[in-house]
DNA sequence: TCGACTTACACATTTGAAAGGT
DNA sequence: AACCTTTCAAATGTGTAAGTCG
């Protein structure tokens, strides 16, 4: 339980102490089944895209706790490179291919039941049973976007909004879960993976060895015997490393959304650090690297790198809120900004808390609030000069045969400014071994992966430049 | 030649409308 | 009439295998 990151995208201002009241929060979000996810991890988590878009399996379900029950909150999940490279699948292990492919257009999924009272989301598991995965750019359904043999995970945001137009100046919240880093795949690379998927979900039951489709497994279980010789890990054990606690950690994040984060170069600092490890045991997991390293070392490089998310941020804001602003925060790591992070490792769950938390100022209560539960399709294309974003809009329809889902695509306000451009990272004579590389790289691959592989993944990567449900 | 990707397929679960019961 | 439960066909979600593409 080391893979906590609490990560505050803008600090107190060095010269006051006492935290701002309006910064306290106490949002907590875990993971559900963290330890199927740790299973998958211990792997390496395949998921496959396809061009008419793919579910995610284990599926992306979360707690909450910590919301104000009449406050209204929107809560979303886009996925977030894990780094600058492309991978192939060679030899029974993962490798650097490449640089990445520029990012595609960035799509966020806004949960269906969004803008919700915080009890409604507090009430029960959060599930994104329906977000699915593709690797077709110029997909229609609003399905998140991503590169085949590339790294991501899923990042979860939660900002307190009455409806989803005013989304876009809302201070928000954002959790991510170390084990939920996946390789996204047009077709499965390690068996192991292939098999676990079998085992656990539903629909691929016809596939297992019990089924009717015994041959084809045996078939595929001749090709590489040793895929199957290991046993269900989740049935009979409990993930030792990964003690009884709740799900493990996040990058928890408060901020404007930003707008850029010029001047950095994305150094490309893996390579460095992760000489620092052991060569991990390739029967292991292939993220032990990552994993253990999450333990959060905080090495200059990361600290650098966490750096930049607290950069300034002028956001418009309407009268409803105050005019927050960011501090600035200081290039160089400073002790106040990486001892939250210390603070915090190894906690079973992670929460916001003190300085590192910001809370949007309590909406005016006499104002009239919008029904419950479900979302307000229309209203968002309604709003005065929504079109004037058409530059940035990215807007789809759902499906004619399911009139009741609407896709939404919400303004992105930095999105025209982020170009589709190559990874600003290390030159490609220089890929670093990744984190989750097996032996023949883990001399290397020290640095975990989150967040910090390139950090011009941030600013190519705009929280709501898209969404859907 | 080969790795990445697409597509059709069989088999499973899920969904939701219709039917029936209370 | 309203609500609940059951049934069942259609829709949807799976990984595989064979093929295409670059």
């Amino acid at each position: 339980p080391t893979h906590l990151y609490l990560k505050a995208n803008y600090s107190s201002p060095p010269s006051s102490s006492g935290p701002d009241p309006y910064l306290q929060s106490n949002i907590r979000m875990t993971l559900e089944d963290p330890e199927l996810w740790k299973t998958f991890h211990d792997i390496g988590t395949e998921m496959i895209i396809t061009k008419l878009g793919r579910r995610m399996f284990p599926h992306c379900k979360v707690n909450l706790s910590g919301l104000i029950p009449c406050a209204k909150y929107v809560l979303l999940v886009d996925m977030i490179p894990e780094d600058g490279f492309r991978y192939k699948w060679n030899k029974e292990k993962w490798e650097v291919a490449g640089k990445a492919e520029p990012q595609p257009p960035c799509r966020t999924y806004l949960h269906p039941d969004s803008p919700a009272p915080g009890s409604h989301w507090m009430k029960q598991s959060i599930s994104f049973l329906k977000l699915k995965l593709t690797n077709n750019t110029l997909d229609q359904h609003g399905h998140i976007i991503l590169h085949s043999m590339h790294r991501y995970h899923p990042r979860f945001n939660i900002m307190q909004a009455d409806d989803l137009f005013s989304v876009r100046w809302s201070v928000f919240q954002t959790f991510t879960f170390p084990e939920t880093s996946f390789t996204a795949v047009t077709a499965y690379q390690n068996t192991k993976i292939t098999k676990l998927k079998i085992d656990h979900n539903p629909f691929a039951k016809g596939f297992r060895d019990e089924g009717t489709n015994k041959k084809r497994w045996v078939l595929r279980a001749n090709k590489s015997p040793a895929c199957f010789q290991k046993k269900n890990k989740t049935s009979d054990t409990s993930n030792k490393d990964f003690e009884e606690d709740q799900p493990q950690g996040a990058v928890c994040q408060f901020y404007y959304y930003p707008s850029s984060f010029e001047g950095f170069d994305g150094e490309g600092d893996m390579p460095k650090k992760k000489e620092e490890d052991a060569v991990k045991n390739e029967q292991s997991s292939p993220w032990r690297a990552e994993r253990e390293n999450s333990a959060r070392t905080d090495s200059p490089a990361e600290a650098e790198t966490r750096d930049l998310y607290n950069t300034e941020q002028l956001v418009p804001t309407p009268a409803s809120y105050q005019p927050y602003r960011f501090h600035e925060y200081i290039k160089s790591p400073s002790p106040s900004s990486t001892s939250s992070n210390n603070s915090v490792s190894g906690r079973s769950t992670f929460e916001s808390r003190g300085p590192d938390v910001a809370t949007v100022p309590d909406h005016d209560s006499s104002k009239p609030r919008a029904p419950e539960i479900g979302p307000t399709p229309c209203s968002i294309q309604a709003l005065p000069g929504y079109q004037e974003y058409t530059g940035v809009l990215n807007m789809s329809m759902a499906p004619a045969s399911k009139p009741g889902v609407i896709s939404h695509h919400i303004y992105s306000p930095y999105g025209a400014e982020q170009p589709l451009g190559q990874w600003s990272g290390p030159g490609s004579s220089q890929y670093p071994p990744p984190p989750h590389l097996t032996a023949d790289y883990t001399t290397q691959a020290v640095h975990h992966g989150y967040h910090h592989g390139n950090v011009a993944e941030w600013s190519q990567y705009p929280l709501f430049s898209y969404s859907c449900w």
